[in-house]
DNA sequence: TTAGGTGTATCACTTGACAGATACACTAAT
DNA sequence: ATTAGTGTATCTGTCAAGTGATACACCTAA
């Protein structure tokens, strides 16, 4: 269970802990029903306060990630793959949003914007196939 | 010279300035050579502090949109359209790089997110042709 | 030189995000 | 009941961003 925090990077701690979370779930190194570790014990091994890892707890329960049991380490949550997937289209769709209004508010050229987005895509190292379906195409 | 300002919008005004400013710096509709409006002419008529405008200007000087004149309102400044244009596309892959990053982290399908760009980009009300050249393809 | 225009440096205030100390509620095992 | 484990509500402090009041420097025209 890697988990590394850099409190300079200037993004926020807990963020950085949930969009780690957030990825060995992904990954599936951190499968439906594992528990999360502790408040006390990541905050002893990575020398940051225990609400602060409960801040970012409280947010992946908010976003389904993970489910709460009172007294009890937080579990990981089951969701259909389904759902899942559309939960990280409504994602990226967020996350384009701000995009596309600058696209159109400079005046670049649909065609072009779409240009360099697939370039970028492709310069990435591509990221080794992961064995999911829920990618055809 | 049509600015119009939100306090209330969350983005911050001098944001809002900087963003109209530039906008209306594409469109044509101020044109190289031209002078901003005064900060206190518009402090006057958007209600807001001139210290809030003169950031944004400072800002737009910054970003070399706009040039200083000590005493004298600062004006519109001529770049050669190949510069805008790179400029543009800078910005428009620093918007877009969270994104990349995104994608590849949580294993979304590069040609998924493609198509959800592209269908996010047409269904914007197709920004009204305007008659720069600078976008050819 | 004066008057009225320009931009802005400096400082103070407010606000919100973030992080952490403390104390509490809950559960499980003894 | 006690103990030791879990998470977290509440409160406090820090810090940076944003905004604005004031006072200053500059330019231009009279």
């Amino acid at each position: 269970m890697l988990i590394v925090v850099d409190p300079q990077s200037g993004v926020p701690v807990y963020r950085q802990l949930m969009d780690q979370i957030r990825f060995h779930v992904a990954t599936g190194l951190l499968r439906p029903g594992d528990e999360l570790p502790s408040t006390r014990g990541l905050s002893a091994e990575l020398g940051i306060n225990p609400m602060t890892i409960s801040k970012a707890y409280s947010y992946l329960e908010r976003d389904q990630v993970v489910e709460r049991r009172p007294g009890r380490p937080l579990v990981v949550r089951a969701l259909d793959q389904s759902t899942i997937k559309d939960r990280k289209i409504d994602q990226l769709r967020e996350n384009l949003a701000p995009t596309v209004r600058m696209v159109k508010q400079l005046g670049i050229n649909d065609n072009e914007a779409i240009r360099i987005f697939i370039d970028m895509l492709g310069n990435t190292g591509e990221s080794p196939p992961r064995d999911e379906r829920e990618n055809e195409s």
